[in-house]
DNA sequence: CGGATTTGACCAGCGC
DNA sequence: GCGCTGGTCAAATCCG
């Protein structure tokens, strides 16, 4: 993984000139995005080949919606690069099992203290019993899954894990929910586009590696009429499927900006509202890249490590198997989901929502941005890179953005929330020259990004005081 | 003509 | 073992 995971801030021009491929300009493969276009836009939006969008015909103004004016330094990319080495280390240990543990304790800590009073005990016990076997006691009902939270989704996920899209979309205001992987073999399946076998519990830490970054997933729902999110990158339809529960179907892409890029990406509409465009990435791209391309990467690939950087350090204060789910994450009813860890999904995934507002990207001006109501602690999810969440806390500054991890119940005047980062980032995407940069920032908060101006570990030990 | 998309077929995992 | 489902392949087709 060469790439670099910085983000510095440059002209943005270069990322939207980035896509020269024909393709990319005509109606296909234009990933892109999320807006109606204004009235006089005009633009032509043909959708390309979406997954599901044959049906939408208003014209929507093209975005590059994860384009981004940074490149990676190479301090960001020692630090991915380390936090990746610690995968591999735990991976060396238990290849297989090493993500959903890790997951697993993690999550079950990180959310919902009823269910995972035993966390550690559970830990251990996944580690020495075969996750076939612990998954089927823990369906039974046998055992609760400890990562899970006490929401309707939840039982939803539990008994139809068919789609992690339609449970997103099926339960928007649930904000975080974390489980486990349940399928292996698909995973491993992705690890080669040409079906090789599966994984050897006995292969190359590298190749474990790159297999857990493949498992990882990062999902970002959005309201667009466009039939794919522009990250920067080029991709290739390889099929299509019509998922069950879901009218809409689902497209494959795989990036084809180097040969043999394992990473894919799905895009399907939600079913409850096909406004909502969900786009699932996977995988760690083995190439360099471009500018444009670097937001998005950094970003998905920050979150899979967020989801597979093992057991969480207990510094981060989030092992406290106390807190109350819905205690941290007092969302309200009016918000959606901000940021999510699914668990019930084949894949670990987070899902980053971005359907906050009714229709965020139809935002008209830049600022003031808007205050969301709901709170979402950003440390209650594992760090990523210190320097990776620096470059993008510096990225937001520089969008106007302001990051925080405003408390449930702060007053708002303080700090903005980790919602109202979102929101603002969101309000700045859609009439901002910079959005890339405020998504950017916002999304780094969702998945962890840390900045030094804001006492995350202080935030952290306010909440576990008050709700242990 | 080259590259991308479409789409039916195929494969593997999982549940019954 | 069988059927269902998700994911992928690859030939046919489309398009600039």
């Amino acid at each position: 993984m060469d790439k670099g995971w910085g983000l510095v801030l440059e002209n943005s021009d270069q990322v939207y000139g980035f896509n020269s491929s024909p393709r990319l300009n005509n109606n296909r493969n234009k990933g892109l995005i999320m807006f109606p276009a204004n009235s006089d836009g005009g633009e032509d939006q043909t959708a390309a080949s979406p997954p599901s969008d044959g049906d939408h015909t208003v014209a929507f103004r093209e975005v590059d919606f994860f384009s981004e004016n940074k490149r990676s330094s190479n301090e960001d990319n020692d630090v991915v690069k380390k936090e990746k080495s610690t995968i591999c280390k735990e991976l060396d240990i238990n290849t297989g099992l090493q993500l959903v543990i890790a997951n697993t304790g993690r999550d079950e800590s990180t959310v919902d203290d009823e269910m995972s009073s035993d966390a550690g005990d559970k830990i251990t016990r996944i580690q020495s019993v075969d996750r076939k076997s612990e998954e089927k006691k823990q369906e039974n009902g046998g055992e609760i899954v400890p990562r899970q939270f006490l929401t309707n989704q939840m039982a939803d996920e539990q008994s139809n894990s068919s789609s992690e899209e339609k449970t997103l979309c099926g339960s928007p205001k649930n904000n975080l929910e974390i489980s486990k992987n349940k399928r292996i073999g698909s995973e491993e399946s992705l690890e080669s586009p040409n079906k090789a076998p599966r994984l050897d519990p006995s292969n190359t830490v590298e190749q474990s590696s790159e297999a857990i970054m493949r498992k990882a997933r990062v999902s970002v729902r959005a309201r667009s009429e466009a039939p794919m999110i522009s990250d920067g990158c080029q991709w290739r339809k390889y099929g299509q499927k019509i998922a069950k529960g879901n009218p809409c179907p689902r497209a494959y892409y795989r990036c084809t900006m180097a040969v043999g890029c394992p990473v894919r990406k799905q895009v399907q509409r939600c079913a409850e509202d096909q406004t909502i465009l969900i786009t699932t990435y996977e995988g760690t791209h083995s190439h360099p890249l471009p500018p444009a391309a670097m937001a998005m990467v950094a970003t998905t690939s920050a979150a899979a490590n967020t989801l597979l950087s093992g057991p969480l350090s207990s510094a981060d204060g989030l092992m406290n198997p106390n807190f109350p789910a819905r205690t941290i994450f007092p969302f309200s009813t009016n918000m959606a989901t901000m940021a999510t860890i699914s668990a019930s999904a084949p894949f670990p995934t987070i899902t980053l929502d971005l359907t906050q507002s009714p229709n965020p990207f139809q935002f008209q001006r830049p600022g003031p941005f808007p205050m969301a109501h709901q709170t979402f602690d950003p440390a209650q999810i594992p760090s990523i890179p210190q320097n990776f969440g620096q470059a993008l806390y510096n990225q937001s500054k520089f969008s106007g953005l302001q990051l925080s991890n405003e408390l449930p119940g702060q007053s708002s005047h303080q700090t903005p929330s980790f919602a109202d980062t979102l929101s603002a980032a969101t309000a700045a995407i859609t009439a901002d020259p910079n959005f890339n940069a405020a998504l950017v920032a916002a999304i780094s908060s969702v998945i962890g990004g840390s900045h030094p101006s804001n006492n995350r570990n202080d935030t952290l030990d306010n909440i576990a005081e008050r709700y242990s």
